[in-house]
DNA sequence: ACGAGTTTCGGTACTCAGTCCATAATGAGT
DNA sequence: ACTCATTATGGACTGAGTACCGAAACTCGT
């Protein structure tokens, strides 16, 4: 989506990022649930569709910062080293996944969820996205693993880490000021899981021993 | 919703049946995102409201045997044996909830997932199932190891537990006739998550040793 | 039998997200 | 000047979900 100006073309107005912050202003005065498309666009002084030029859903706008850690997943995952076990490459993946994102990155929806009031909303659009994640992380452990990108022990073990990542995240999120480091919160989730798997999942792929 | 006729009252037509069927046809011949809820009770000979009595959602109608299996989810917890740690008791939990579910209980936009094509759909509206039941589980963790409702290892532990069922779940669902008994599945997917946990969880509150 | 209370049924009307399409605006390259 | 690609914008449409209202159907007490 919004391919980045590949030469030629009308320049884009600065609409994003008005978009962006005319939806932050309207979600904390009135809610995000009682906040439409309609009046985003009016304040950001744009049209209705060039919403949707920059954005596919409203609930996007809850994900901003996260979303742009995870756009960094593929990136992340071919530069876990090829000698570690898979259990520890998942591992590793997670941890650096956390690493990269942004100290101040809280959703919004998260950070004031009383006022915003979108937690369904949120949840919702939210599980798509680490569904994402599974995936691609089943493929990655797949290949680190030798086993099929179908094989149920993969599916099982990308999914539990994903759960447990996402689980950390958002204890730390809601921690307030005083949380720690995003990597702690979220290793400590993980680390159990990967624990757990790890005796099947490096044992190399299903030698009818 | 659809309180069981507490005495008095115009006694309900056959009406939800006959939805779910009128549905099923409906998905099978034109799919799922191709069949209105106008369509679906137009041709269950019932008007258009009569379907939000039953149903508070059109995706509801992709999870009709999976809701039912969810709704015991309180009773099996209880029936778990307290004498349980809390890492086996979660294993007893799910396992027991798997042992619940018809054989014959798979989703329809699953086991026809090509014809219906929902999966979109499908995977959004599941996944807020199995969150509330991942909150569930916590409280019931929380309960059984003494620890707070908000701990943040219980709150991981129950997630990654349950991603592992869903996954199970999926897997067997996907598995064609051959399938074998769901309780298998899921055991072979959560069994790790709670060995994982099972140091952690079991070990008591926190005692800052 | 009759009225009171309760529940389901069904219609109309509405809001709003998301899609489609057609048409302008604005620039780069030739 | 002309073409091409990209973005902006406006109008019209679909369809889910909600709200409201009045009518049907049945129970119970009298």
């Amino acid at each position: 989506m919004t391919k980045s100006s590949g030469r030629g073309g009308r320049p884009r107005a600065s609409s994003r990022r008005t978009l962006e912050d005319a939806a932050g202003e309207l979600f904390l005065e009135q809610g995000y649930a009682r906040t439409t498309i309609d009046q985003i666009a009016q304040r950001a002084g744009v049209g209705r569709n060039t919403f949707f030029n920059y954005f596919a859903t409203k609930s996007d706008l809850l994900w901003l910062d996260v979303d742009d850690t995870l756009r960094a997943l593929p990136e992340v995952l071919a530069a876990v080293p090829a000698g570690l076990a898979p259990s520890a490459a998942l591992r590793e993946a997670l941890l650096e996944l956390a690493a990269r994102h942004p100290h101040r990155g809280i959703p919004l929806a998260l950070s004031q969820r009383e006022t915003i009031g979108a937690e369904a909303e949120f949840r919702a659009s939210g599980l798509e996205r680490f569904l994402g994640v599974a995936a691609e992380l089943g493929e990655f452990l797949a290949a680190r693993s030798g086993r099929s990108p179908g094989d149920r022990l993969v599916h099982a073990a990308s999914s539990a880490a994903v759960a447990a990542l996402v689980s950390g995240a958002a204890g730390w999120a809601l921690a307030g000021v005083e949380r720690g480091a995003l990597v702690e919160a979220v290793r400590e989730a993980v680390d159990p899981v990967c624990l757990g798997y790890a005796p099947l999942l490096d044992a190399g792929p299903a030698v009818t021993r």
